[in-house]
DNA sequence: CCAAAAGTGTTAATCGTACACCCATGT
DNA sequence: ACATGGGTGTACGATTAACACTTTTGG
């Protein structure tokens, strides 16, 4: 029991992987890298490294995050600068056997994207891709296609992309966390068809535009107006400052 | 950016800190042990350990609350057996300064127990004890007692107390969570005092009563009766299968 | 009898849902 | 004119909060 023995200390290797979500033509997607070597060579995986030696978990995240896709993400607990996305730890897989080169322990993070242009590849080209979540995950609530399931996700990515997207799905039902999907100035029509994506569920427009214009630092008015969608044009918001959602949105039953 | 280069490997320690928190005396208490070495010599900490190298991350948890307190807690997610308490990862804890020794990275778990007998020590005697949470983090809803604050917790453990409390305070709103500090039968008052001594809040006993006896698979009864409160007797329940409560009980404001 | 805790009834206010209806634009 | 999406009004049922009241024990 003494700290000081060696054996007690045994080497891990730490690394992070990134869960990157945003919504594409009204779907929930993630982005995902095909692997350039053994194991799993070929097959997806999600964008993550190793941790640098000087470097805390949230920094080593933010530069994963910036290599694969040049975005400048926000963990909102750490000082660090930011625009666009937000970045949060997901949770930690230490499975002796989840690499079979070595002990790995990954800490997975959680990103929130507003839709990208086509994603940059770290140092491949066309190595990188948005992948619909009911493709990897399987069929959910009716919409995952059938047949061609694509080849499981690398590791044990598969779990942490279901863990990820399971965080998603709840935090934006009591946090303002579904604003991070949109670009910095959105229509109410757009944060709800953003959590239909989500949950993939159809919200009436109505109460959906009472209630989030309802529930005080949700929303606050840019000024403007969009047609971009079609239809009478509609009012532009910003997020405001609030991040807990009181009372929550409600996610419908099955 | 070779994945191969040992350079890209810094070794890392990885340990597992443990929030244990139950509640005694109608007031939230914390796990914590003196540590008998340096760094933070003599200073309270959270019980934790390193992780073997063949040992899964909750496996390593579960092992040291058992070194530490006799628990057999059970991480739902995992196929391990278990009694008594509830156990879940809540963080991972990366800065590379967090201990002055070497690079440790700490994967801290949250373990929810019944009120237990006299904490017992891992090897040292008398060096561990039930700590009051409002002690340790600063007054709290006017609870905090004025004067004799205690030292610091050790390394960052003060910071992932209050995250685990943090959590513990917001999972007994949407799940049957708060079981879990309840003996394994328990009456609708002494998971009503769980209730009020997390959040630090008084709730209605009337109101209360209709909620968790009306949410289906939250309760089930147990069969007898007991007066161990005084007044007239109350009846006996077990924690129902339900792990997710809806509508969630609420918590009042402020 | 009285105190204390358990449990039930009732009411008014609030909230969510469903849906009728009008508004402002592009084609 | 019509389709399309944006936005407001309203009514009904469900949920909550507040509190009066009865029940059953111990002292």
């Amino acid at each position: 029991m003494s700290p000081y023995d060696p054996s007690a200390f045994p080497p891990f290797a730490v690394t992070v992987d990134l869960v990157v979500l945003t919504v594409r033509r009204h779907a929930l997607c993630a982005l995902v890298v095909r692997r350039g070597e053994p194991p799993f060579q070929g097959r997806w995986a999600l964008p993550g490294g190793f941790v640098r030696g000087d470097e805390d978990l949230a920094a080593a995240a933010a530069r994963e995050l910036a290599e694969e896709t040049g975005l400048c993400a926000h963990d909102p607990a750490s000082p660090a600068p930011g625009n666009g996305a937000h970045l949060e730890q997901l949770a930690t897989y230490g499975d002796p056997k989840r690499d079979p080169r070595m002990r790995v322990v990954s800490v997975a993070h959680l990103v929130l994207a507003p839709d990208l242009p086509a994603p940059r590849a770290g140092g491949d080209a066309n190595s990188a891709r948005w992948a619909s979540v009911e493709d990897h995950l399987g069929q959910e609530n009716g919409f995952g296609r059938e047949g061609e399931q694509p080849a499981p996700l690398a590791f044990d990515h598969a779990r942490i992309l279901a863990d990820g997207v399971e965080r998603a799905r709840s935090k934006i039902e009591y946090s303002s966390l579904a604003t991070a999907f949109c670009p910095p100035e959105f229509t109410v029509g757009e944060l709800r068809r953003v959590y239909e994506a989500v949950w993939g569920v159809a919200l009436d427009p109505r109460n959906f535009h009472r209630k989030v214009t309802g529930t005080p630092g949700f929303l606050v008015p840019a000024g403007g107006t969009t047609t971009r969608q079609g239809g009478r044009p509609a009012q532009l918001f910003r997020a405001g400052g609030a991040t807990v959602l009181n009372p929550p949105m409600l996610r419908p039953e099955v």
